[in-house]
Formats: structure tokens, C-alpha cells, sequence
DNA sequence: AGCACGCCGACT
DNA sequence: GTCGGCGTGCTC
């Protein structure tokens, strides 16, 4: 009788990803349970690899069927009594990588931090019998009387259209009242302010949490993190809240992931958070999955979305996503009813108001750019509070053009467009920084250049001028900035750097949409209305918002406020063109033979023309590229087989055409729903 | 990845 | 007759 462990090793080897058994000695038979890491011996002794241990069992006379024939290694060391692998993150982690046809250790990767020895220690010193405080549910408000409540309560899913306004933490509202009653000390920038769905989330958690289950939430960035927080703290201990995030320090990770597990709470994060491993999961929840923050940059790039799908269908927790622009992903979930469609009270909506006419010819004055009527609007709204101005691009211009040819200025070491980040500044390139001190035209060989397009500092520039006595903010990407207090201003900010101000701005200007739509890419008009939104919901309740040079069923949708449609006519069109997220899509790259291989082996499960093989040159020359489409139905299918493939090609020839061996160029790499090849349709 | 096993050319 | 070449395949 011996007791075996089946282990999962820490290797990012696609023949290697499977349970290996391991002998357990007599003396770790005790500390030796799932999740715990350990070292094992791989072929020959000498090489030993990192492992968790997913399962222990025992194996005697009667040895359960479908044990390792031969005779078995013993572990090696038992690195830690810590279960750091949850049993519920391996099956998830085994799902994702299954379904990305990718391997689960590099999953593991990402859900699990490495080893923090003071920090288990510490965990295994807490005091087991210390209960955190419960929590009281509260009522979601801003939605009909208990509809999200009834979605927590059945466990049920639903896209839900985000309250766009900021609003009023309650608790911290009671206090500032308190306070204002027994003392005058009110702090002057009121922090009881936080966007819609900040609060919404942070009830829906708090309600979750008042059945002693947890809650899973991520956002994309880090403003959006602070503003989660802050509303969550109104309506749960700080003890109840686990934060992961990118700035982490890797002991502060490792500490999140042994307090999610000991007790119910909320984790909220980036795109790790979703593999945290709360206890008794009730709800997961994301907060704009549209924004690429949440495309996963490490093997097997899994959006953060596909996570929280496959851990809702297993952990059978509630599902919420909030968002004011709706992604098609979403729309699409929607539409097969596998998702509720859920909208707020639609009290205080932003009055959107389009102005179609077209003024878009470079070097104009921001008086040109801004019609007569959001001029008039943003300047009467200046003089009682911040006025937000939201422009496409950062610095001063777009770009620089020769002043006596007009030909455009390109970097002399990448070829790269110039631009110049502050007014009268050496001109840089946008690609790769390079300084072009004493730039001549190759052209005409003038020397002189000047700035083509509207910066947020060449607008702010402007409406300083035309405003004055107005102060004026800029935000962009290289000078953030998270809050304005609530006095007059004008705000100008790139998209997506907007600030927040308390109770929200009392009008908002939004330019450059044209430009912003005019990028070449599939989930351009996606984002623009993300941006828009996004910047539109900064507005106090009911506030105007100017969206300038935009007509059609875009204007149509956002001063109606209704943002399912645009997302509904693009899946359309998607399905029609069989483009993701209609379909799903798979990259495969490699030699022509394994690429055209991996396709035959595929049979009938794609669908459409196999884009490709063409020749890419990307690892190393002689790669090509294909790229097949496949619907969601065949996903399991196609991910194995694809699997499969990369496997069979990792074991055999490693021998490009011309006889020299590329060890480090796999013959096969399969990327399954990779955006990237269609960024550019 | 690494490392052992296995089947064809030049050596004491 | 054997030593060793690297292509092939496996790792509990």
C-alpha cells in the first residue's frame, strides 16, 4: 500500500501537460495534500521540476485501473505544507488552457504567485478561529425594485447597462452629513463620489458577501480599481476586500491568494483577479470588457471574458457584466438568451446632443472645430463647474509636416512619423523616440516644420485663449490626472484619461470622434463608443453632452442612449463576414507542411475560406500564417485536435527546409481567438 | 527542454 | 568486429 500523488509539473512543454504520478514518502504523507507545491525527479534523476500536487491516492493490491504501469519516483521535496493551488483554480486553469488549446502550467502561471515564505508563515500562524465580520446585504439601487438582486439570488447571468452618472456613496454620504452637523470640517474634495457602476458592483458584491459567499470582480485599469475600492469600502469591512493587481509586490499577491481562500470576500483586480481563489464563489462580475486591457499578453493569451465564462458555467456563481457601450462578445451572449439584458432606471441619462456638421480640415482654430451651440453650452457651464473637453490625440498635434512643402516629417532612423509632444520641442519620433535635432526636409530640404492636427495641449491652447480667465486641466496619457475638485474649468483630455470630479461635469464636450472612427480596425466603432460613453458618464446626472461631427445611427444610438444597437448592427455585419466574435478564430503558424497539416486534421470543423498559409517571417523566414474560422459549437473539437497537432510536431523534426536545425522555432504554434490578425481588416 | 535509445559510417 | 553520429521519442 502506497500512497501516490498526481501532480501537475511546472513546465510549459505541451507533452508534458498531463498528471504525473509520484511516489509520496512515509514522512509527507501527512503535509502532502492538493495543492501543496512540491519537486519532483523528471527521466533521470538529475533534473528536477516544479509541481503541484492536484490529487493524493492511495495505491495497494487492488490498485484503482489506469495507474502508471511502472514503477514509480518518489517526490522529492515537499516545498511547503501550503495549499497555494486551489482545487477550484486547477479545474479552471485546466479548462482555460483547454479551451485556448494552450497548456494549463502557464494558466497556473498566472493565477498562482511564486513562493513567499514569510508570507505562509504568517498565514499558518493566523488564528483559526478569528470570523471576520458579516456583512449586511444592501439593495441595489438605480435598477427596478430587486431585479439584480434576483440575478445574485438564482444565480443567474446578465449583461447589465452601467447607472452613466456618477453618484453618492451612501455610507460616506452619512458620515459627511455627521460630520458637517457636529463640526464644519468637511474635507474639501469630497471622496463620497464614485462612478455608477463602482457602486453597483460594490452592492452586488455586499449582497453576495451577506450569504457568506464571495465575489470575483475585475476592471481593466488601475483608476477603475481605486474607484471599485473606494465605493466597496461604504459597504464592507476592509478585511472583506482582496485586492490583485499588476503594481503588486509579489508578497502582497502571495498574501491576497491565502486570504481569498480562508474566508468569503471580494477579490477584485485586473485581469488576475479572475483566478482568484475566493471561497465559495457567488458571484463574478467585470466592469467593461470591451477595454483591451483585459487581452491577455502571456500564453495562452485568454481574455479575461473567456475566464469568467468558463468559471461561471463551473463554479455556477452569478454573472454580471457592466459596461455603457456593449462589447459584441457580449451582444452577442445576449441575443442567445445565454445572458439577460438588464438597463437602470433611466432617470438621469446624459442628453446627448450630436451636431453632424462636418468640421474637420486640419490647422483650424478649436473655435472651428466646436460648433456655435456646444460653444455657447461649454462656456455657460464653465462659469459653475468643470467642463470636460475629450480630444483624440495627446501633445500638440497629431504630426508634423514641412512648412514649405507640407510633406509629411518622418524619423531618419525607423521612418517613423514625428511628432512634438510640447510646443516648441525638439521634434521626437512617435515609434521609437528617436530626437530629429535640425530636421531638413528630404523633400524640398526646407527646415521648417509645423504641427498638422489637434493635440489635447495645441486644444487647450486654444480654449485658454478663448476662455479667459478660465483655468485650464490637460490629461493625457504622460500627464495623468485622476481627480478635478468641482469648481469652473475646462478639462481637456485624451480619450480614455478623462478625470473624475465629483458629482460629475456639467457639460461635456466630445471632439475628434470622426478621427477616432476613422482608424482602420474591426472593433474600431466598438471603442470609440466605449470612449464616448465612458467620457459621456463623467457628466453630473442629466448633464449635456456635445458629440461633434457625428450623424447617422452612431449619434442615433448615443443620444437615445441606447448602446446595444450599434453593437447588435455590428455583430450583424461580423456574421455575415464571419469575423470574430461571430465565429471563433484560430492562428496557426509554423512551416507550410505542419500549418497545412494542422488544417487537413481539422476536417469539416471550420468554417469559410482557410485564410492563408502566407509567408510571415516571424519567429524565423520560411513561417507561414493561416488562419481558420470555426463556430463556437466545434471549440472543444478544434482545440484538441489543433492540441493534438502541436504536440505530434514538438516531439518530432525540429529540421527547417535547407537542412539547418532552428531549435528554438517549434514547427507549430496554434493561438486560438488571437484579435490581432484582424486589428487591421 | 534535456537526455537516452537506436540504427548507419570510419576506426584500433 | 566496435565507437559514435545525431534523428526520434519519452519523461510517472
Amino acid at each position: 500500500m502506497t500512497t501516490v500523488a498526481r501532480v501537475v509539473l511546472d513546465s510549459p512543454l505541451p507533452q508534458l501537460d498531463r498528471l504525473f504520478d509520484y511516489r509520496v514518502p512515509s514522512e509527507h504523507e501527512d503535509a502532502c495534500v492538493p495543492g501543496v507545491r512540491v519537486k519532483v525527479p523528471l527521466r533521470t534523476g538529475a533534473r528536477i521540476s516544479d509541481a503541484y500536487v492536484i490529487e493524493v491516492v492511495e495505491d495497494g493490491p487492488g490498485a484503482p485501473g489506469g495507474a502508471f504501469p511502472g514503477e514509480l519516483s518518489a517526490i522529492e521535496t515537499l516545498v511547503s505544507p501550503v495549499p497555494v493551488l486551489a482545487p477550484e483554480i486547477w479545474t479552471l486553469a485546466r479548462a482555460v488552457a483547454d479551451r485556448a488549446a494552450g497548456v494549463a502550467s502557464d494558466v497556473l502561471r498566472l493565477a498562482v504567485p511564486t513562493r513567499q515564505v514569510r508570507v505562509e508563515k504568517a498565514w499558518l500562524a493566523r488564528d483559526p478561529e478569528h470570523v471576520p465580520p458579516s456583512v449586511a446585504a444592501p439593495a441595489v439601487t438605480g435598477y427596478a425594485d430587486g431585479v439584480v438582486e434576483g440575478i445574485l439570488a438564482a444565480n443567474q447571468r446578465a449583461a447589465v447597462a452601467a447607472i452613466p452618472h456618477p453618484v453618492q456613496l451612501p455610507a460616506a454620504a452619512a458620515a459627511a452629513a455627521a460630520a458637517a452637523a457636529a463640526a464644519d470640517d468637511a474635507a474639501p474634495d469630497d471622496p463620497a463620489w464614485v462612478p455608477g457602476w463602482a457602486l453597483t458592483l460594490a452592492q452586488a458584491a455586499a449582497s453576495t458577501l451577506a450569504t457568506e459567499r464571495s465575489a470575483v470582480i475585475a476592471v481593466p485599469d488601475f483608476r477603475d480599481l481605486t474607484d471599485l475600492e473606494r465605493a466597496l469600502h461604504a459597504l464592507v469591512p476592509a478585511e472583506r476586500v482582496v485586492r490583485f493587481d499588476a503594481k503588486q509586490t509579489n508578497g502582497q499577491r502571495a498574501k491576497a491568494l491565502l486570504q481569498a481562500r480562508t474566508h468569503p470576500v471580494v477579490a477584485i483586480g485586473n485581469r488576475t483577479a479572475m483566478y482568484a481563489p475566493a471561497s465559495d464563489l457567488g458571484l463574478i462580475a467585470m466592469w467593461d470588457d470591451g477595454d483591451a486591457s483585459f487581452i491577455e499578453p502571456r500564453a495562452p493569451y485568454v481574455h479575461t471574458r473567456d475566464v469568467a465564462l468558463v468559471r461561471a458555467a463551473q463554479s455556477g456563481a452569478a454573472l454580471l457584466f457592466l459596461s455603457h457601450a456593449r462589447s459584441t462578445d457580449v451582444q452577442r451572449l445576449v441575443e442567445l438568451h445565454w445572458l439577460d439584458d438588464v438597463t437602470p432606471l433611466r432617470a438621469a441619462v446624459p442628453k446627448v446632443i450630436p451636431t453632424a456638421q462636418q468640421v474637420s480640415a486640419e490647422g483650424f482654430a478649436a473655435q472651428a472645430r466646436i460648433p456655435s451651440s456646444a460653444w455657447r453650452a461649454a462656456r455657460e457651464a464653465s462659469r459653475t463647474g468643470p467642463v470636460l473637453v475629450q480630444v483624440a490625440n495627446p501633445g500638440f498635434g497629431t504630426g508634423l509636416v514641412c512648412a514649405d512643402c507640407g510633406e509629411r516629417a518622418h524619423c531618419r532612423v525607423c521612418g517613423g512619423p514625428l511628432g512634438s509632444p510640447t510646443h516648441g520641442a525638439v521634434p521626437q519620433c512617435r515609434f521609437c523616440g528617436a530626437l530629429a535635432a535640425g530636421y531638413r526636409c528630404p523633400t524640398c530640404g526646407g527646415g521648417k516644420l509645423k504641427a498638422v492636427g489637434q493635440g489635447a495641449q495645441r486644444t487647450a491652447d486654444e480654449l485658454g485663449r478663448a476662455f479667459p480667465g478660465t483655468r485650464i486641466i490637460v490629461a493625457d496619457g504622460s500627464r495623468p490626472i485622476d481627480e478635478v475638485p468641482a469648481r469652473p474649468a475646462v478639462v481637456v483630455a485624451t480619450r480614455g484619461a478623462e478625470p473624475s470630479t465629483p458629482g460629475g461635469y456639467a457639460c461635456v464636450l466630445l471632439l475628434d470622434g470622426e478621427k477616432m472612427l476613422g482608424r482602420e480596425g474591426l472593433r474600431v466603432q466598438e471603442e470609440v463608443l466605449r470612449f464616448w460613453t465612458n467620457a459621456a458618464a463623467k457628466g453630473a446626472p442629466g448633464a449635456e453632452v456635445y458629440l461633434v461631427g457625428i450623424g447617422g445611427s452612431l449619434a442615433t444610438a448615443m443620444a437615445l442612449w441606447r448602446l446595444d444597437t450599434p453593437a447588435h448592427d455590428e455583430l450583424v455585419d461580423r456574421r455575415e463576414l464571419m469575423f470574430p466574435p461571430a465565429v471563433r478564430v484560430a492562428t496557426l503558424t509554423g512551416t507550410e507542411e505542419a500549418v497545412t497539416a494542422a488544417v487537413e486534421a481539422l476536417g469539416e470543423a471550420p468554417v469559410g475560406p482557410v485564410l492563408g498559409p502566407v509567408p510571415v517571417d516571424d519567429p524565423v523566414p520560411g513561417t507561414v500564417r493561416a488562419i481558420v474560422r470555426f463556430p463556437y459549437a466545434h471549440g472543444t473539437e478544434v482545440a484538441a485536435t489543433l492540441k493534438a497537432e502541436v504536440i505530434r510536431r514538438s516531439s518530432t523534426r525540429r529540421v527547417l527546409p535547407g537542412g539547418n536545425r532552428r531549435r528554438a522555432a517549434p514547427t507549430l504554434r496554434a493561438r486560438l481567438d488571437d484579435a490581432e490578425p484582424f486589428a487591421e481588416v
